[in-house]
DNA sequence: TCAGTAATTGAAAATGATTTCCATTATCAA
DNA sequence: TTGATAATGGAAATCATTTTCAATTACTGA
């Protein structure tokens, strides 16, 4: 017998090494076996629904949409818990940007968005992502954070930058 | 008659001629009467809970409270309404921390808190206003946002910083 | 391989912040 | 002082998110 197989129907060596992506093996599994959850197919459809839409700010409800083409039997509620696992683990970041509702976006994997931050439309809720003087940000915010860090006696785990304001068309 | 007086009690002189605070003079009414917007007790008491509480980052409901103590027939609604005219004006920042609902931050006034960005804990919410860095922070922020409003066509009104982490208690 | 056990799930109900409605009241220009 | 209309507050509606709970499923250990 060359390779276990789970009740789902994943090879395991593809859960332990993990090669490719899209619609092939799984890079996150480790991060749910490390931190003691299990592999689920809900949770697979929602880490690929998020990963083929790496560029958007999906929000609970778009992203439960989107699994939903594929899964129908995927339910709201678990798409919320999945996130906050996610969220959890550093996976996902989760924004607000003042439109009711939280938004997602893929911190982690192959097809992770490389670091930005955001500008954000007050009036019609478009978001654009910036990555200009990103480096510059990048170094500020890391001298900050560790002053601060030490200051206040925090663990600062994430960051955050953003300009709001009238986008083209709205101003 | 020295002066005028409008049906809440209101100098007019006051109104027209803002020079101290607190209890004293009205140096929002300006504002408002430009915006076209009425001056009215509600608006009064709410600006007065605000004023008295600009190190905090109080809630609409913990605003509504505030106001209650000394004006019991103001609504929350009322609240709601006038923080959001508020923001629109850029007398009053929103936040949002992640714990569900919207946090105030009066940013005019004799008695406003001086430019700062912030430090929250995820878990147990607790905010710290930091100044640490304020100059050097604002100084690349101006560069980028000449950059971005020019490329995007973005007419940018504000921006935000924030460090989440654990927090001294909770890590 | 397989049963036992605890984690996970989906549907429905609950929650809670914010918004909407609407009849009444108050501001303020004339 | 008065009239037009902006503003108000209470109740009801909305809507994103959370909770509940009985049924299902993944994984552990034999
Ligand atoms: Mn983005
Ligand atoms: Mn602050
Ligand atoms: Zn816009
Ligand atoms: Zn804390």
């Amino acid at each position: 017998m060359p390779t276990r197989s789970t009740d789902l129907g994943l090879a395991l060596s593809e859960v332990e090494v993990p090669r490719g992506f899209g619609r092939g093996p799984r890079w996150w599994c480790a991060n749910f076996q490390d931190a003691g959850f299990r592999i689920t197919l809900p949770r697979q459809a929602i880490l690929e629904a998020l990963t083929n839409n790496s560029t958007k700010h999906l929000s609970a409800e778009e992203i439960y949409f989107e699994v939903h083409k594929r899964y129908p039997g995927v339910g709201l509620t678990t798409v919320y818990r999945t996130l906050e696992i996610l969220v959890n683990m550093g996976l996902v970041f989760r924004f607000d940007f003042g439109d009711g509702k939280s938004r997602y976006e893929l911190l982690q994997g192959p097809n992770a968005v490389t670091h930005h931050h955001h500008l954000v439309c007050t009036n019609c809720g478009r978001v654009i992502d910036y990555t200009e003087f990103i480096e510059q940000e990048k170094g500020l915010l890391d001298k900050i954070e560790k002053v601060l860090s030490e200051k206040y006696k925090f663990n600062i785990k994430s960051h955050q930058i953003q300009f709001s304001g009238l986008c083209e068309k709205c101003k």
